[in-house]
DNA sequence: TTTCCGATCCCCT
DNA sequence: GGGGATCGGAAAA
């Protein structure tokens, strides 16, 4: 992907990560989702981003270039992907929330299962098999509905912060093409997920960029 | 269908 | 020391 197409305001540079394909390829296969959900965030102005203290050793990758993975653990448990978008120093990004799984869903499996494993580790004997069965039951197109969800099948974890996303030579990139582009009229933009601490007035911004109607959104599967 | 809650660990105040 | 850009199972309704 160009990194120009991501050097530009955060929401705009969401528009374009609609429809573009997140793609990990190395020793553990190839894998490919199409992204079909994500979230952005602005500078350290924006009380819902992790930018909002300046930088910090956790956050540094967000203040420099466009085009560099921002990789976080959130809740002990999950690893969250972010595309890190606008000018060097800007420190805004794009929260990759869902993708839709083209190549590799049987890696996705394998991967979604070691952290599931993780979340069970101390639970009932037993556990494992439920949640080997519970994953065996999920359809291909949600393997990655959800934050945590991308990075589960995705195999991240913080380790892959900071790597160039436009590179195509990296083990994870973005990759598309014309047409991979998403019409604005198949776009939907409702308020972010879960930050409510960032006050009314952050919130309610319309930073979340959906492809309307699509089954690998995250969140309840209504009708699908 | 909606609400509630626990798990888990790292970050930052 | 407090809480989080989550998720899925259990309880409630």
């Amino acid at each position: 992907m160009d990194r120009s197409a991501l050097a530009v305001p955060a929401p705009e540079a969401a528009a374009s990560l609609l429809g573009t394909r997140l793609v990990r390829e190395d020793g553990t296969g190839r894998r490919v989702g199409r992204i079909v959900e994500v979230e952005a965030y602005a500078g350290p102005d924006d009380l819902a981003s992790h930018a909002r203290s300046g930088p910090t050793p956790r956050n540094r990758v967000m203040f420099g270039p466009a085009g560099h993975a921002y990789v976080y653990l959130v809740y002990g448990m999950y690893d969250c992907l972010n595309v890190v978008t606008g000018t060097s120093g800007e420190a805004s990004a794009v929260l990759i929330r869902a993708v839709e799984p083209l190549v590799g869903m049987d890696r996705m499996r394998v991967d979604r299962l070691v952290v599931e494993q993780r979340r069970t580790r101390v639970r009932a004997p037993g556990g494992e098999t439920a949640a080997r069965a519970r994953l065996a039951s999920v359809p291909f197109f949600r393997l990655a509905s959800g934050p945590g969800l991308v990075g589960a099948a995705f195999g991240l974890d913080t380790s892959w912060s900071e790597m160039d996303l436009c590179d195509p030579s990296s083990p994870l990139r973005l990759e598309r093409d014309p047409s991979d582009q998403v019409p604005p009229t198949r776009i939907r933009a409702t308020p972010r997920i879960g930050v409510a601490y960032a006050g009314p007035d952050w919130s309610a911004r319309a930073w979340r960029f959906l492809i309307s109607g699509h089954p690998s959104v995250s969140g309840p599967a209504a009708g699908r």
